[in-house]
DNA sequence: AAGCTATTTAGATGTTTTTCTAAATACAAT
DNA sequence: ATTGTATTTAGAAAAACATCTAAATAGCTT
């Protein structure tokens, strides 16, 4: 699990976007440049960074390669801040 | 409120140590320093990012300055997650 | 198999980040 | 007022990052 690398891949603005992009549902890499100002391959970097943080995954299908989230490794980022913010156990009950 | 600034700050593992330093009570930059193979004016820079993204915040006492965490932000950037993980409310029940 | 579309990889480039050393500031204590 | 301790600021250097263009790969579709 390297944590490291997922605080990394969430400190960019677009990469951050991109995830709320799929946030609604899979999409192929070209849609999601089609938000952005930026070439195909700067998209691609981008991707391949979340997934090597794990924070999305792909999955191919005909000519396309459909992303997306991968909500798992939220839980953990979560579970880290909350044990920073209470001090203890991260379940914090409110 | 600097969104991007927080998850800039966070990315870095030096930082994220300081703040689990700071879990613990405040301490000032020496001590801070002292648990890290690093020149005081690297501390100080890194102090100094921490600041800016409110993440920290000082008190100055007799000579020193003593550091301690700011939760308050914290919850911001649990709220983004949550509201990415859950695709709603971000107070998921649970 | 040839050509088309979607995406990635490679290499280059400018920018940002992290770190250092040296110097500056701030305050305390003698 | 001088010296000493704690910390920051300035400037430089190396490493990491985000971006581009051009070329490569992968998989349709004819």
């Amino acid at each position: 699990m390297a944590f490291a690398e997922t605080f990394k891949a969430l400190s960019d603005p677009v990469r951050r976007q991109i995830l709320e992009l799929l946030k609604k549902g899979p999409l192929s890499a070209g849609d999601i440049g089609s938000h952005f100002e930026m070439t195909g391959a700067t998209i691609s970097y981008h991707l391949k960074i979340l997934k090597q943080a794990d924070l999305i995954f792909e999955s191919r299908e005909k000519n396309f390669i459909y992303y997306q989230l991968n909500t798992s490794v939220l839980e953990e980022i979560m579970l880290w801040i909350s044990q920073l913010k209470g001090g203890e156990s991260g379940a914090e009950s409110k």
